[in-house]
DNA sequence: ATGTCTTTGTGAACGCGTGCACAAAGATGG
DNA sequence: CCATCTTTGTGCACGCGTTCACAAAGACAT
């Protein structure tokens, strides 16, 4: 009974590093948008800046999965998209659970970006019996009843949460017993899950609040700066027990 | 014009690394929950189950922000969720406004979890004319043309994109050449920005597909043990070039 | 006052991730 | 076939983040 873990510094596969991992979607984008304008072959700097990332890294990744480039051309964009794509484990389709069919649940459910890759959709669940049967993003929304069912009918692994975080915990024990071992958690809790399942989360709470701190250290350098240039004071009192 | 880059090793303000700053948010709903508890002061330890973190780490992280503990007794409660708040710059207001109202644009602005925190939806953005003057959570949706006059007039500095893709950049732009320094972006692509401005990316298809991985892992793993109990083979043909 | 017990704050070691810099590989042209 | 030029793949060094382990600090009882 771990709890919720952020990354895994244990679980390192056949070597490939998780920040790799992290990089190899972002890595895949930008080859399927070369791929789709039929450009057959790009270098690592080419691809790098697409994607946002140092070339060296790129290369470095690319390495961990093989040597697929050729020195002096680059890389073969169609056979890298295989390779990555392979890879990542997008080569079948990931039935999902969508928990939680409100603002944000129903969001997730219209989201095309779900099919594109191969998730798909196998079901939405929701606890209120008003929502049963109503259709959201052309599925049916079902009863929370039915998840384990749903869960074993469908061999869904992939579990997303999108319930108030009271709820959320219970959800998650109840997709795990009944075989979920990935869980996408929306809820802003933190999950607690046996050893084995994955747990990522998102939350947009989170994310405000570190640009918010850096917002403010950027203000607070702006304001140094100028008060340094009257009287230069190194730092101020940074704590005042009150 | 610098690549939107994903972390900034470059900025470290007063020695806070970033990585505790990316943790801070998680401390303080851990502590919001138990000052509603009224429970006064609290152990690493306890604390640090609660954000589901490793206590040394969490001991760490405060110390970054100078000693707010009690040897033989804890952290009081209070003080430390007014330490945080202060540090993450949560003791002022934040005016936000989020550009494209669409599923995910919808469900956010009607997220409470923005104004529980110092965030403040002052404005609502779209760029399709059928949507201007339409009320979405309480707030009348306004149009694109206005975007520079909203920014100015409400001194926001951080914006939220969750247009298509392919108009990210472009909006992205505009929130920056209007006084935006930090962005959340929920479109899936990589944004280019000037230098001093922040951006923060929240990518479903990612998060998945990292998911995806880990989800192959184990099943491969599973395979391989149930294999190697009839034939050590070592391992599998990892290449194999078309 | 003194001793005991709890818990913090941090020094130190370690491992992971990043980026530089370059040798090797291969393409391309003569 | 050789020379040149491009670009990969990686050895290496460095810095950040994590974790252990423990001394010091303070509470609390006697
Ligand atoms: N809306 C956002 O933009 C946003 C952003 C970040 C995080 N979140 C988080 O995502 C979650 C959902 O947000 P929302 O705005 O969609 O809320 P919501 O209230 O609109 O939807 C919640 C849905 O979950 C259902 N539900 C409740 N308990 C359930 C249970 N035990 N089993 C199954 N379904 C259950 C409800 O019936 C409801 O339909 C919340 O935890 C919220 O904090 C939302
Ligand atoms: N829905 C999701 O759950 C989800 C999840 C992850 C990512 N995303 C991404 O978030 C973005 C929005 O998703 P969505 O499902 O809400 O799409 P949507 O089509 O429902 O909404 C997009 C909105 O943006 C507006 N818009 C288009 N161009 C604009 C511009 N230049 N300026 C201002 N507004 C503009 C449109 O009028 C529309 O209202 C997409 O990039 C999508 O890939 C969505």
């Amino acid at each position: 009974m771990a709890t919720g873990r952020n990354h895994r510094p244990a679980t390192r596969s056949r070597g490939i590093p998780e920040a790799t991992v992290a990089r190899l979607p972002l890595y895949l984008r930008a080859l399927t948008a070369l791929s789709e304008r039929s450009v057959p072959t790009v270098s690592s700097e080419e691809l790098a800046a697409a994607a946002g990332v140092n070339s060296a890294k790129l290369r470095k990744d690319f390495s961990y999965l093989g040597s697929y480039g050729t020195r002096g051309v680059g890389y073969d964009v169609e056979y890298l998209v295989y390779q990555i794509s392979r890879e990542l484990g997008l080569t079948q389709d990931w039935p999902v659970v969508i928990v939680g069919i409100g603002n944000l649940g129903a969001a997730l459910a219209n989201y095309g970006g779900f099919a594109s890759r191969g998730f798909r959709v196998a079901a939405l669940i929701d606890a209120d019996p008003a929502m049963a049967g109503k259709p959201v993003a052309g599925i049916a929304v079902q009863h929370t009843d039915e998840l384990e069912s749903i869960i074993s009918d469908n061999g869904v692994s992939i579990g997303v949460i999108a319930t108030p975080a009271g709820a959320a915990q219970q959800v998650c024990e109840r997709l795990v017993a009944a075989g979920v071992t990935s869980i996408l958690n929306f809820a802003p809790t933190v999950l607690s899950v046996p050893d084995g399942v994955d747990v990522r989360k998102v939350d947009l709470s989170i994310e405000l609040q570190i640009l918010a701190f850096h917002e403010q250290r950027k203000a607070g350098e702006e304001a140094e700066a100028a008060a340094s240039r009257k009287g230069p004071d190194g730092d101020m009192p940074a704590v005042m027990p009150a």
